[in-house]
DNA sequence: TAGATTCTCCTACACATGTAGGAGGTCGCC
DNA sequence: GGCGACCTCCTACATGTGTAGGAGAATCTA
């Protein structure tokens, strides 16, 4: 059970985790915009779903209400979407460049830092 | 509809199509590598449900067997995967460009390409 | 301390996805 | 012209996801 699966409203519930810290269901559900807030036991049992898959755990109580945090870190829910992006597209990143381009998303100052860091690594190595 | 959510499985029906060109069911479910290929029926079924969303259709019919051909494109499937994926990074992408020059699977030959690309697409504006 | 408020936990349900079987139609061949 | 192979279409079912209600416990407040 290393990097389990999170679905859309799985991860903006642990986004509100990433940004905000250790919260409760309450404060997770308000975490949402107002217009398109989910009702407080769907939050509910999305969180206790989350905790099922480990992704985040119970810290502490406050009152009768449990503090959750992130088990999963940003970074690593962030790569195994990337990851299974790429697997889609034969694990080549190529694709998603030029779509990044063709649609503006990647700018050259974007570019410019990739290429610098591409360098320092490569200088490690 | 303009671009309907593709799934996993879905993706690589069209997959087919968007190599092969026009394929029965028949040789679609051939398409699938032997040791994980699903039963002729599954496939049919998403064939169908292709169908039903408007990315496929059928464009003759060879003895008893319907011939179908792609409607979406490789590449507009492709962008909204990414405007998907770009989506839950709110829009940057720059954690994208990051995790890939980390996991190493941008290479500098890549930057290059892109970087070239973007030049071009810039003198033409 | 009793009522109002807020939480927890359990349960339910609809839709999407992956998977496939069965009934019956159609073709090609002997 | 009949038979086996192959195809279509319909149906079913498990799992995952999004959505939420209800019963009852814990807590706060007047």
């Amino acid at each position: 059970m290393p990097q389990p699966k999170l679905s859309k409203l799985e991860l903006k519930i642990m986004a509100a985790l990433w940004t905000k810290g250790a919260l409760s269901v309450r404060e997770i559900q308000e975490h949402f915009p107002a217009r398109r807030r989910p009702a407080y036991t769907t939050v509910q049992t999305m969180v206790y779903r989350l905790e099922a898959k480990n992704a985040l755990r119970r810290t502490k109580k406050i009152g009768n209400a449990h503090i959750f945090d992130a088990v999963i870190s940003q970074s690593a829910a962030q790569s195994k979407l990337i990851d299974d992006l790429l697997g889609l597209f034969g694990g080549r990143a190529q694709p998603l460049m030029s779509h990044l381009i063709e649609s503006g998303q990647l700018t050259l100052a974007d570019i410019e830092e990739a290429r610098a860091a591409l360098r320092d690594s490569a200088k490690k190595e």
